[in-house]
Order: C-alpha cells, then structure tokens, then sequence
DNA sequence: GCCTCATGTGTACACTCGTACACATTGGTG
DNA sequence: CACCAATGTGTACGAGTGTACACATGAGGC
C-alpha cells in the first residue's frame, strides 16, 4: 500500500461519480448501474462506496449537482457572447452543442434523469431546468426583447425554450458526436424551433383571444 | 397441471408484456428490469421467457409495437371529436391527457425509452414519434389550417409541436393521477404551449429575413 | 507523542441473475 | 392414430450483487 499515502481527501468520491458518468458514457443506463460495477470502473472496493454515499440514488443526486455547475458554465459564455438579438440564438445554440459534446456524458445522464428511476434525481434536475428558463428570462426582459409580455407569458415562453433544447438534447445524443453532419442538421434544426417559438412569443399578446 | 388445459397461445407472451409494463408502473425503471423478475412477476417460470422473446431488448421492441397501437387509437379518437379550429387545440390536449391516464405504464414505458440504453427501442419510439407528426401534418394541410406553409416548413411546426406534447407527457407522469390540480395545471399549460407555437407558424413565413 | 476520526481494504454470506439442458404436455397435421 | 412443433416446467451452475464486519493506515487536535 505504498501507494496510498499520497491521496487527497475526495479523491475516491470523485473517481466513483466519475466511473458512473464513464459507464453512462459508454451506453449503459443510471438506472441499470451497480454499486460493485461501478467501483470496480473505479478501481475501488466495493465497500468503499459507503464512505461517499448512501446508495446510488444518493450518487445520482450529488451528480445533478456537479451537472449544475456544468449549465451555469455554459450560461456565462453564452451570456458573454453576444448582445446583437440576429444572431443571438444562432450563436446561443452553437454554444450550447458545443458543451453537450465537451460534456456528453453529464447530458446522458440528464436526459436519463428526467424519465429516469429515482424521484429526487428527477425532481433535481427538474429544477435545474426550472433555474436556467428563469435565469433566460431575467436575461430577455434585462434585453428589453419581448417588452411586450407580462412576466408570466415571459416565463411561459422561457419555459417552452429550455424545453425545446432539452428535447434536441436528446437528438443530439442519438448521433455519433464525430458525425458533424448530423450535428449540423440538429444544430439547424433546432435554430428553426427556436426561432419559430420566438416569432411566437412575438405576436403573443396581440393574438390572444 | 390441471389448469394447464384452458392456456390460449400467446397468453404467456402477453402475460410477460403486461409484466414488464406493471413493474414500469410501480416506479422501476425498464432499463433496470431483469428476465427473472418479469417472469416472476407474471407467475411464469424464468425458461418460459425465452420461448418468445430473446432478451429484454427484444421485449421491448414488442412493447413499442403494441404502444403504436395505443398512440393509433388516440389519434383516430382526436380525429372524430371536431373539426372546429377555436377548441381544437384545447379539445386535443384533453384527450391526450385522459389517454396518458388510461395507459400510464405504456406511456412511462414511452418516456423513458427515449433515453433508454437500447438504441433499437429509442429509434423505435422516435419512429413512432415521427409517424405521429407527419399523421398531424396531414391533418392541417387537409382542414386548410396553415395554408401559408410551405411542406418543409409545416413539418417542421409540425414537429416541435409533437416535441411539446411528448415534454408535457414527462410531466404528466411526474404528479400522481389522482391529483385533478396538478393534472388540470399541466393540460392548461401544455395548450398555453401549443397555442403559442401555432401563432409562431402562423406568422412563420412573413416574419423570415 | 498519543488518540481519534475519516478513509480505504479484505473477507464473508446470503441472494439474485442469465441461461443451458432435459423433460412434459398440448393442438394441429399427416 | 401417430407424430411434430410449439409451449411450458424443473433443475442446475457459475457468476454477479448488496452489504455487514473487522481491520489498516494516514492526518490533525489534544
């Protein structure tokens, strides 16, 4: 056990959620995992797992967690971006493929999550979802874009948004990510989406019966 | 064996079906499901399974089969209730809601094989998905509705909104049935929703650069 | 310098799992 | 009637699973 002595605190921890996002990467579903199989991807003792949780739902929350810092990341760049509203969900969409590509495994596990097993798990990342259309909208009525709706139509349509990346989310990840024409298709595509929910939200309150 | 006499052929592959669907209605997720506990679940001895399916993967591709002919029954019922454009969006929803009620496992079966670990069943289900949307794309070129859309583009309206309602159906599954607030709050959303994507492909065309 | 706590290891046990094999019973066809 | 294919049953085996328990080792506070 010599090797032992230089481990930092955590370290374990992070290797286990790490092995389980590796293994979601490889195709396997969140639901399906083992605690054994996933500390043996670890490198670990079963045992170990105990130390850092209490059973997999438990690891299926702490990753939601890390997967928030994952779109809060994505959010400031896109933020950072850009102000001109042309290209603003041209550019907008590519970041955010961009990040799913980069980050593909935490995505397979959030599009896992949302039908997924655990109720917390689902609720968590629920929320996330919740947090980025209120953070979108914050963002649209700072922009003075869509002046015209009050803050519930606003939340309504920020809503219909994240949901419609969220659902080519899962475009995205049926396609090999070295496919770049396949990618571009989605990426194109779910522009179109976007800016047809926006003409939408556009002609919202004159429409209104 | 005396009540072996009375057993219809194929009785057991259905009992196994309706299984599989029952466990996914308790809250298990399909991927996590095992041969063993189907077959107990469907009071059958595990070498039963294999006479008519050749893994899990196979049972589900059956299932997606028979829930094509539930999204069918749905579809012809949304079709006969009316013609009128004012409550047709409303009237849709309603009965998308009650068919989701009447078949919860089928439709929990549904939201989690879209991000299931079998890609056969998850292109099996967009497929499906697919089939429904350009059923609805028939519908509106024929009822004159969106006559200003060209094919590419009403498929594409077309499309996301089977995306929103397929969203909505994760969150019909996430509140329990019996709660008439929460479902009616979701139907009354999920027609916001359409409403607004249809203004959007109703001003598609001129508002393009 | 010692003691304690957090962390990691090794062993063990009772289950469950997928699946192979041989056998029993049926309904339909020659 | 004889026979076959389809379908169901029972048994068996090796591998994998969750988790309890006792033990080892390092870091930090007294």
């Amino acid at each position: 056990m010599a090797e032992r002595q230089r481990r930092k605190p955590g370290e374990t921890r992070e290797k286990l959620m790490q092995a389980a996002l590796t293994l979601v990467g490889k195709g396997r579903h969140f639901a399906s995992l083992g605690i054994r199989e996933v500390t043996r991807q670890a490198g670990v003792v079963p045992t170990s797992f105990y130390r850092h949780f209490r059973n997999m739902d438990d690891l299926g929350l702490q990753l939601v967690d890390e997967l928030g810092l994952v779109l809060r990341r994505m959010m400031r760049e896109a933020r950072a971006n850009g102000l001109q509203a042309d290209k603003l969900i041209d550019e907008s969409v590519a970041i955010f493929v961009a990040h799913v590509q980069a980050n593909r495994s935490f995505f397979l596990f959030m599009a896992q999550g949302l039908a997924g097993e655990s109720r917390a798990v689902r609720e968590a990342i629920r929320g996330e979802m919740r947090f980025f259309a209120s953070e979108l909208g914050n963002d649209l009525r700072r922009l003075q874009l869509m002046p015209h709706l009050n803050d519930a139509d606003l939340a309504l349509a920020c809503d219909l948004v994240v949901r419609t990346v969220a659902f080519s989310l899962t475009d995205l990840l049926g396609v090999s990510p070295d496919d770049d024409y396949q990618v571009g298709e989605i990426r194109r595509r779910t522009t179109r989406f976007l800016q047809m929910v926006l003409v939408g939200a556009s002609h919202w309150q004159s429409d209104r019966a």
